[in-house]
Formats: structure tokens, C-alpha cells, sequence
DNA sequence: AAAGTTGTTCTACGATACGTAGAAGAAGCT
DNA sequence: AGCTTCTTCTACGTATCGTAGAACAACTTT
């Protein structure tokens, strides 16, 4: 189960945030502004940025352009699709599902449980 | 977000698959037959066992009676309430909610689908 | 109560993950 | 060929986790 780091999960927020490829330089500078929820901004070296690409990449979440010479990095799924899919996988884990969904429908908002709903029934 | 480890995960299966308290030496045991699954019985010294569970406890999953002398583990909740918290943690990491979950429910079973919607119908 | 037995806490070490970045190597520009 | 820019390699510090011995506390039994 991909667990993310603070600067991983920080760096695939920017990803996230922009659906286009962007250069490590790009993402530093983005970094060092960046007031992205409560996290400050830091200023970092550019090879740190490459690290945690790299370690994105391995771990599937990112991608890059190897063609172009500033390589340029993206995201692989959306962010919506990967949390998804995250939630699918916590789902898994337990033998009884249907008790976890039931627990699950009582924990989301009503707004949520109405677009449930209509997801659901167009089904 | 509290992600376990191998034998966190497999004490906490244990703890889960019986409501009841059990000590170090009993969960020792257990691991040690514990076909649980995939994994194999791991012939582990107590300490271990009960380091495991000193940091389940201090992660808020595990509880003990400290009056009874051999002290008696027991899992703070139910195996699908922690699922279900779990979800909804991840649920919330992503700003769209909405979208998230209308690419949940098209991971889910048919047979799942039919609970949440049972679930969502009553309410 | 002293000695033995059983249980708990302290301390510790190796492995892995992650934040961080310098050093070294590769590729493009002039 | 030399300079500049980018990428990869290597590395270190910290945290988490599996693992357990050593030390300490509590119960049992003579």
C-alpha cells in the first residue's frame, strides 16, 4: 500500500494540482512558494526534487518524459483515481466488506451520501 | 494515518478475530500456529510480542487491563470500524470528494454496490 | 521472608523508508 | 573542446518496525 511521504505527497499535490508535465526546476520553484494548505514553503536542491521523483516513479504514481532533455514528470492517474483506488485497497483488507461499507455510509456527509445515491441508482 | 506493519497487522488480526482480551503469551502462541492467511507461524519471543503491543497501544489500537496480572490485550475497535475509519481518512485527503467517490463505487462489486444502496435507500 | 517463577519494561540493533543533498557522470550549447 | 545544465549515484540523518536480551517488578511456594 503506497504510503506517501510529506515532500512525496507534496510534490504529487503539485502534480496533481497542474494535470500537465512539469521539470524538477519547475517543482523546486514550486516548492519554495507553494503555501499549499499549511505547509511552508521550502527551499530545496534540486537534486532532492529528482530523488523523490525517482522514488514516485518507482513506486508508480509518476511518470516522465525521457525524450525531452529537461525531463518532464506527470502524474500517472488523477489524483481522485488514486485516492479511489487507495480507498478500494484499505476496503480489501477486511474479510467482512459489507459490515466496513455499512460503517463507511455512516461516516460521509450527507451530501455525499445523496451523490452515492445517485451514482448508485443510475446504475 | 496509522499504517502497521507485518506483525502489527497480523497481532491486530488475531486481537480482531476474537472480541476477547488475551495476553502476550497467548498471542504468542497464536502466532506461532497462525496459518492466518499467508502467513506462516513466526516462533516469536514474548518481548517481541509485547513491544508489538506496547506500540499498538500507544497508536490507539490495542488497550490492556493493567489490574490483572498477566495484563490482557484487547483491540480498542472492530476490525471494520478501523477499516471504515480508515476509508473515510482517505476519503477526506482529497479535496474533491465527490469525484473520489463516484470512482469508488465503480471499483466495487455488484453485491457491494447492492448493500450501499440498501444502506443509502433506508436512510 | 528468601528463593524461584513468571511477567513487564528498558534498551538496543538491524532493516527499510524518507528527507536531504553533494559528487560524479552525461548531454547539449557555443 | 569547453562551459553549462541536467541526471544519476552515493550517502547520511531520522523514524518506524521486527526482533529480542537484560534488568526490574510481582506473584508463589516453601
Amino acid at each position: 500500500m503506497a504510503t506517501l511521504g510529506e515532500l512525496e505527497r507534496t510534490v504529487m499535490d503539485l502534480l496533481w494540482g497542474t494535470q500537465e508535465a512539469m521539470t524538477a526546476n519547475t517543482l523546486r520553484d514550486a516548492l519554495a512558494l507553494a503555501p499549499e494548505g499549511t505547509a511552508e514553503g521550502k527551499d530545496l536542491a534540486v537534486t532532492t526534487v529528482l530523488t523523490v521523483l525517482s522514488r514516485l516513479e518507482k513506486k508508480g504514481l509518476v511518470e516522465r518524459e525521457r525524450d525531452t532533455r529537461p525531463h518532464r514528470y506527470r502524474a500517472v492517474t488523477s489524483r481522485e483515481d488514486h485516492t479511489a483506488e487507495l480507498m478500494h485497497e484499505v476496503l480489501v483488507t477486511a474479510p467482512d466488506r459489507e459490515a466496513v461499507l455499512a460503517r463507511f455510509i455512516g461516516s460521509v456527509s450527507e451530501s455525499e451520501a445523496r451523490t452515492l445515491r445517485r451514482l448508485l441508482g443510475s446504475n
